[in-house]
DNA sequence: TCATCAATTGTTATCGATATCATATAGTCG
DNA sequence: CGACTATATGATATCGATAACAATTGATGA
């Protein structure tokens, strides 16, 4: 079936690079393998003279370093492994980009994974990651399968989770309490006057940022005396756009009288925003709605949406940063929690004078 | 300064996995190192009882397979790259997800970067990722720097160019034409009526294929003998949303009788026609806007916007497919283009009845 | 002037798994 | 029954760089 002995795709000239190793460099310059290693370490002692001999030879050979051989002599495999629940989300690509960011001209690569809101998938993950021999892991909230947090102590790498406040952290941890978040959104509208709360979210417990949104939620309302909240659970998370327009559909049909409602991510506040408008209703005039995580869309769209800002970028610096500084001080930092801020924004989705804009 | 002697990490105790190698999981199994070896994989002969006992131990041990030390023997590193201009956009994430889920059970895992619509920045991840030696390497458009082909031909590797149909392939192409798309909307459009066309798009060069949608537009125009088009460039590319809001402000002011803008991807269109709303112009009535990437969110926002539809998702899942067969087939695969789908999609935001909905 | 030291380079062993070849054992068949 | 084959396992060399230590050189200073 397969013809091996064809003549070589012409990219690959023969006498091509293909597997071009130091020692040949090394005998190109002169030099032995090891000063052509040290050559691409600036730390190292080389002179500079050396140095410039050396990389020219790289250029001219188009020798490309190989990692894979290095990081199995010096242990260190160059790169950092980070899990976030999908790349689809501008929330955690803010943060891959945070940790990106904090990566810069540390040698230190990102690896990264979704987990799709599955622990499952999660655990797979971790897995395929640890033989990678990461130097560190940066996880997207607090709950594991056992077996993972089991192949997580063993690797005796640093982890950080982000993204939430874990009540039993694996080591370090940069995030912030959803459910305090969403409190104080609660708060805030019921400050303005609002009374009869609604919400949208996930069915599942899948998303444990989204179900401790959600307890925050409900349990602000009660504390409030605003009896309990009318809650919508709507598809597996994360919902989309499309399904915040059906559950606002089923949580008006069920409780007209809503006042206002809290979704569990301005996407799908967006979805149930424009599924009003489509039916005639005025946001906020007929029907406050309020998302969270601010994302673009919320400032750009009409009516802009109230919504609880995360510091999303933030998380994955400071993960990054607690990572780096772990690494740095020998691995013997113990186990610290990082806040990281958020606040609430008003926009002209939860006005209380109803004209979102003359 | 660093203590390296004090007491380990309390997460670490001593007798810890840390070290685990397969020697020991053979020793304690009774067996010798390549049998467990073999027990990893699917394909290799060992009794189905050994393998049983082996992988009991390997739980019982915690030992996790080092596949850094593997790679470099087998001289196959497991993983394929793929760089996309940026992660925070829902195109090329699903092309991401397109390429992992091609690369489901095939043992390659995907190693992602992204370069930020800049080909300095995509040389440097290139070089980043070659030296771990990736089986094969997804780029995304065809315009690389003059170093970048140097070192992508040494490789030896199957490269495949996607999202775009570049003059001068460097290997394998999956993508489609973007200034066709673009000339196949304006046809469509002017086939509805429209006479004076508007474009909104980035100002450099830098995004190869909106400079390639700009010219489908101004090409077809003319042809069509509709006059110069209007186009407004607006900041380094990717432009957001909030740019597509300014730019339609100046683009009205410069040509107010315009009657269809179209934007160099569905964000712009958003922040466009959002700003429209806010300034009391009705879109289709007054002005009709379309975009170009078939968003989740112009499907849902009001009104629901006129695009073309690209087939994200299946770029990403055919690249990997041929890069899978390039490698199944022993390299020797010529270099071929495959042609993806697109289609326009029309929606309220072009309506020529001009009533978005009821 | 000779010991000492810093700077630079070389030598050798090694990281941990796997390719490759060798070997043992059991089953097959004319 | 002997040769042959398939299956299961082991022994050893090796992948390509780097750690660790050794060696060389020239400079410095008492």
């Amino acid at each position: 079936m397969k013809n091996e002995d064809e003549p070589k795709d012409k990219r690959l000239k023969p006498g091509d690079a293909q597997k071009l190793t130091m020692a040949e460099v090394a005998k190109y310059v002169g030099v032995s393998a090891m000063t052509v290693s040290r050559a691409f370490r600036q730390d190292a002692s080389v002179s500079e003279e050396t140095r410039k001999r050396i990389m020219e030879a790289v250029d001219a050979l188009g020798y490309v370093l190989d990692l894979s051989a290095g990081s199995l002599s010096s242990r260190r495999s160059g790169f950092i492994a980070a899990l976030v629940p999908s790349i689809n989300n501008s929330n955690f690509s803010d943060t891959a980009r945070g940790i990106t960011d904090a990566l810069q001209n540390t040698g230190l690569q990102l690896l990264l994974g979704y987990t799709d809101y599955s622990a499952e998938k999660e655990e797979e993950l971790i897995e395929a990651m640890l033989r990678r021999r990461p130097e560190g892991i940066i996880l997207t909230g607090g709950s594991h399968t056992a077996r993972a947090r089991r192949m997580l102590a063993k690797a005796g790498i640093p982890v950080v989770e982000t993204w939430e406040l874990p009540e039993d952290p694996i080591n370090q941890v940069v995030g912030f309490s959803n459910s305090e978040a969403m409190a104080l959104l609660v708060r805030t509208l019921a400050g303005q006057g609002y009374r009869k709360f609604g919400y949208i979210g996930g069915t599942t417990a899948r998303d444990t940022r989204g179900s401790q949104r959600r307890s925050g939620f409900q349990k602000t309302v009660e504390e409030l005396g605003l009896g309990p909240g009318r809650m919508i659970s709507f598809g597996v998370p994360p919902i989309t756009m499309e399904q915040g327009g059906q559950a606002i559909v089923s949580l008006l049909e069920r409780w007209p009288d809503t006042e206002v409602v809290l979704c569990v991510s301005d996407l799908s506040a967006f979805g149930a925003i424009m599924e009003c408008t489509r039916r005639g209703m005025k946001v906020p005039r007929d029907i406050a709605i309020a998302g969270f995580g601010d994302y673009e869309i919320s400032s750009i769209c009409h009516p802009r949406i109230t919504t609880i800002n995360v510091d999303c970028y933030g998380i994955g610096r400071q993960a990054a940063a607690r990572l780096l500084h772990a690494l740095q001080s020998g691995e013997a930092t113990g186990d610290e929690i990082t806040l990281t801020g958020y606040k609430v924004v008003l926009r002209e989705s939860t006005d209380r004078n109803g004209a979102p804009t003359a």
